[in-house]
DNA sequence: GGCTGGCACTCGGACGGACAGAGTGCCAGG
DNA sequence: CCTGGCACTCTGTCCGTCCGAGTGCCAGCC
C-alpha cells in the first residue's frame, strides 16, 4: 500500500500535468506544492510510483507523467467531484430553460457542455425503450396505404409507410386507432407488443389482416428505433489536445462520425452514477488516448439516455464531472416539466 | 489577355500543386507537361501569370502556388468537370437506393459525399418552403390541448403543442381535421396562408378561437421550419489539410458546428448550377483558406435544398465538382420516388 | 529507518554554421 | 520569341556544441 505523502505526490503530479501539459519534475512539485519534504525525497516516492505503474517518463532523465492507471487512482481515491458555482448553474439552467422543443434541448445541451468542459460533448437522444407511448395516429393516405405516427411522452415522434393487404375504410381506422391508443396510451414500450397481441379478434375478417400489418409495423418502429440517435459538439476543442496534432485527433474524428462506436460506449457506461473510462480502458482503438466520462440522465428519476464528454486523458477530471453531472440534472429537470 | 500556353501552364501549375501540395517550379514543370518549350520560357510565363495575380511564391526563390484568382480561372475556363465512371455511378446508386426513410437518406448521402471527395460533405434537409403538404393531423390530448402534425411530400414530419383558449370537441376536432386537409393537402407551403384564411367562418362561434389558433400555429410551423437543418459528415477529412494544423483545421471546426454559417454559405449560393466559392469568395472569415462546392438538389426539376462539401482551395476541383454533381443527382431521384 | 544534501550522469531541445538543392531573374545569342 | 547559361537567393537539413532539467545513488544526519 502507497503511503499517504505518496498519494499526495500523485495528485500533485496529476494536477500539475493537467495544467501544464509538461512532464513534471521533483523539484518543480515541491516549489508549487508545499509537501513538506524535499525533492530528493519526493525523488524516491516518484521511483516507487513508477515502479507500481501510476507514473512513467517520456525519457530518461525527463519528468514524469502520470499512466492511466495513475489516472484510475486519481479519479477514485484522491479527487471529489467538483461541484458547480451557483453562478454557473444558474448560467446552465437559463440555458437550457430557452429550449423550445426535444432537438433544441438536446441541440442546447450539447453547446453547453461543450462550452463548460471545452471538450468535445456528446448527447443521446431520449431513448425510446424506456419511454411510454404519448399517442399512436393512423391516417389514411390512399385506400390501401396508412401512415403510422408514433407519439412518446419525451416528444418524440417516429412515423412509417404501412402497405395494407386489403383496403381499409375510414371507420374502420378510426376503430382500430381508438382502440389502439385505450390499450397503450401512457404504458412504457416494453408492455406494447403483450398488450395488443390480441387486438386483431375484435375486427371483422377481412380487416383482420391490414390490423396485424399496422402492429407489427408499430413494434417494428419500438424495436428499430433503438438504433438511438445521438448530437455532437465542441470538436474545435479538439485542436486543444497536443502538438503532435493529426495522428492523435484522426481516429478520434473518426470515431465521432461513428454513431455506432459512440452508441457503444455511452452504452458501456455504467447505468446509474457517472462513468469515468481512461484511455485504454475504453474498447475502441481510435479512443484509446482520450477519457469519456459519462452519466445518464431522464426526467423523473430514471435514466432515459446518456451524455457526456471526450476529451484527452490528460483532462481536468473533477471539473469534467461536475459539469457533466450539472448538465444532466438539469436536462432530467427540462424534460419532466414538459 | 493571357496566351493560350500561359493558360496551359497555369493549368499544369494548379494540377501540380494539388496533386503533390509543393510549390511548382518551371524545370519539374516542363518534365511532367509536356509543353513543348524549355523551363526558361516558362519562367517568363510564370513571372507574366504573377504580374497578373494567378500565381504567387510563398517566398524569393521557391516553386509558384496559385492564388485564389488562379484557381478561379482554372475553375472557370480551363477545367471541366468530370464525370463519374460508370461503375462509380453504379456504386453511388446502389449505396443510396439502401435508404428507409428521410433521416437516412440524409445520412447516407453525407457518408458517400465524403468518401467520393474526400473533404467534409455538407446536405441540408429538403426544405420546406417549396414542399408541399402531405397531410395535417389533429390530436386531443386534453380537452384544450391539441397536437398539430404537419407530414411534408418529402417525409418530413414536424409536430407543435396547441393550447386552446376553450375546451374543443372530439367532433369538431375531426370536423376541422377533415377541412383543413382537404383545403391544403398536396398544396405548397406558400400557398397554405391564402388557402385557410377564411376557414373560421364555417365554425361555431365558440370554437372559432380554437380554430384560429390551431391554423396560426400551423402557419408558424411552416415559417419557422425555414431554420433548415443539415448534416455533416467526413470531418476526418480536415486531417488531411495541411502541416500547420491547428491554425487551419480550428476554424473550419467551429465554422461547421455553426449551423447558421454554413446554411449561409450554401444559401448564397447561386439557385441553379453549381456554385464554387474559392477561399476568400467566402464571407465567413473562417473559411478563407478553404473552397466550397455547392449545388441544389430535388426531386423533380425543382431544387428543394442544397447539397456540398468543404475542402481546402488546393482541391482537386473538376473531381469535386462531378461527384457533387452526380450524388445531388441521384438524391433527387431517389427523394422522387419515395 | 526515513529524510536530506550533494554529486555525477544522461538526455533532449535550442542555437548556429555549413552545405546542398531548387528555383529564380536576367542576359546574350540563335 | 525562344533558349541556354550564369549568378544569386533562399530554404531545409545536417551536425556539432552547449545548457538546463531531471534523475539515481550515496553518505550523512536526525
Amino acid at each position: 500500500m502507497l503511503s499517504e505523502r505518496r498519494l499526495q505526490v500523485l495528485r500533485a503530479i496529476v494536477q500539475d500535468y493537467v495544467g501544464t501539459e509538461e512532464p513534471v519534475g521533483s523539484k518543480a512539485l515541491t516549489e508549487r506544492h508545499n509537501l513538506g519534504v524535499s525533492p530528493a525525497t519526493v525523488r524516491n516516492d516518484m521511483a516507487a510510483l513508477e515502479d507500481e505503474g501510476f507514473i512513467a517518463q517520456p525519457h530518461t532523465s525527463a519528468g514524469r507523467i502520470p499512466t492511466d492507471k495513475g489516472y484510475r487512482l486519481f479519479v477514485d481515491k484522491l479527487a471529489g467531484v467538483k461541484p458547480m458555482s451557483a453562478p454557473e448553474k444558474r448560467a446552465i439552467q437559463n440555458f437550457l430553460d430557452g429550449a423550445v422543443d426535444l432537438d433544441d434541448v438536446v441541440a442546447r445541451t450539447v453547446r453547453l457542455l461543450a462550452q463548460l468542459t471545452r471538450q468535445v460533448a456528446v448527447v443521446q437522444y431520449p431513448s425510446l425503450t424506456r419511454s411510454t407511448v404519448r399517442h399512436v395516429e393512423l391516417l389514411s393516405l390512399a385506400p390501401a396505404r396508412v401512415m403510422l405516427v408514433l407519439i412518446t411522452d419525451t416528444g418524440r415522434v417516429e412515423q412509417r409507410m404501412v402497405d395494407c393487404p386489403a383496403p381499409f375504410g375510414e371507420a374502420s381506422l378510426a376503430d382500430l386507432r381508438a382502440r389502439l391508443n385505450s390499450k397503450v396510451a401512457g404504458r412504457r414500450f416494453a408492455d406494447v407488443p403483450r398488450l395488443v397481441e390480441d387486438l386483431p379478434e375484435g375486427f371483422d375478417v377481412e380487416d383482420r389482416g391490414t390490423v396485424s400489418t399496422v402492429l407489427s409495423t408499430l413494434l417494428e418502429t419500438l424495436v428499430e428505433e433503438n438504433e438511438e440517435r445521438l448530437m455532437i459538439g465542441g470538436t474545435a476543442n479538439l485542436t486543444r489536445f497536443g502538438h503532435d496534432f493529426p495522428l492523435t485527433i484522426r481516429p478520434v474524428l473518426e470515431a465521432l462520425e461513428e454513431q455506432v462506436v459512440l452508441l457503444k460506449l455511452l452504452g458501456e457506461a455504467g447505468d446509474s452514477g457517472m462513468t469515468v473510462r481512461i484511455g485504454h480502458e475504453n474498447a475502441y482503438e481510435g479512443l484509446n488516448s482520450t477519457s469519456v466520462v459519462s452519466v445518464g440522465y431522464g426526467s423523473g428519476g430514471e435514466a432515459v439516455a446518456k451524455l457526456g464528454v471526450v476529451g484527452p486523458t490528460r483532462m481536468d477530471y473533477p471539473g469534467t464531472m461536475g459539469a457533466v453531472r450539472a448538465v444532466a440534472r438539469y436536462v432530467g429537470q427540462i424534460l419532466a416539466e414538459s
